[in-house]
DNA sequence: CAAACCTTGACATGCTCGTGCTAAGGTCTG
DNA sequence: CAGACCTTAGCACGAGCATGTCAAGGTTTG
């Protein structure tokens, strides 16, 4: 038989079995199949779940991002309609700092902020409605 | 007071304060802050907020793919990695069908889907590892 | 042919998201 | 100055994600 049955994967590339399925379903690394069904893992794809797991632990994603951003890949219109809209952003104000953006970002997997000075005072630089 | 409010953009743009206030924490549109601390919301917010919603209607998205989006815009490196993750995908499998994608893009929201014949008898093009 | 392994469900748990609502306390305006 | 409105913080809750595990039934192989 020609490449890796599920098990074997996963104790090659320390994704479990039930997560190789489940990466399949999402799209993401889809092996190919023995005439009886059964996954079969070869070198690449094998290559393709270790790296997909560094990509998730280095930039803290999950899945669904990764699939998100195949999902761009495959529809150009999306694509550039979110670029449009993202384009269209008027510039950041000011009082949304990067230190905001990043504490979001790990609010999401810290749940342990205390206090949260408010940045008050911003440029008030608009017009009328 | 220059802009409306919150409940004043709420009414206007058909999200609640709410909401609002989540969009704002995601990222996606920072309103000017009067001196006191008010969100005021301008015309170019009042159309982001709009035009957001029709975003997410049309391609079916949520606050946290425009987010990733966003993410994708301002982290380069970020952008770099998995668009190279995704190019290193040797060609998609020919099993992994469209329809496949779709189904499984449409069972995230309609929970019905029954029967699902299984795809059988791929190429099985692949070397041994 | 029996043991070991695979397949597709399906149920279960723990955590995050989207959203509403309430509380305690400033701000604005008639 | 009182009522209406804003702010942040936090509880609540249903829905979805990431996982594990078990069940019923084919496949492979010693």
């Amino acid at each position: 038989m020609d490449g890796l049955t599920i098990n074997q994967a996963a104790v090659t590339t320390g994704w479990s079995a039930r997560m190789l399925r489940y990466i399949e379903r999402v799209g993401l690394v889809a092996p190919a199949r023995s005439a009886s069904g059964y996954r079969l893992y070869g070198p690449p794809e094998l290559q393709r779940l270790r790296t997909l797991r560094e990509l998730l632990e280095r930039f803290d994603l999950d899945l669904g991002e990764v699939g998100f951003a195949l999902r761009l890949d495959r529809e150009p219109e999306l694509r550039e309609e979110i670029q449009a809209w993202l384009l269209a952003q008027p510039v950041r104000p000011e009082h949304v700092t990067d230190s905001d953006w990043l504490r979001f970002e790990q609010d999401k997997h810290e749940r342990l902020l205390s206090t949260a000075g408010p940045a008050a005072n911003p440029s008030l630089i608009m017009e009328t409605v």
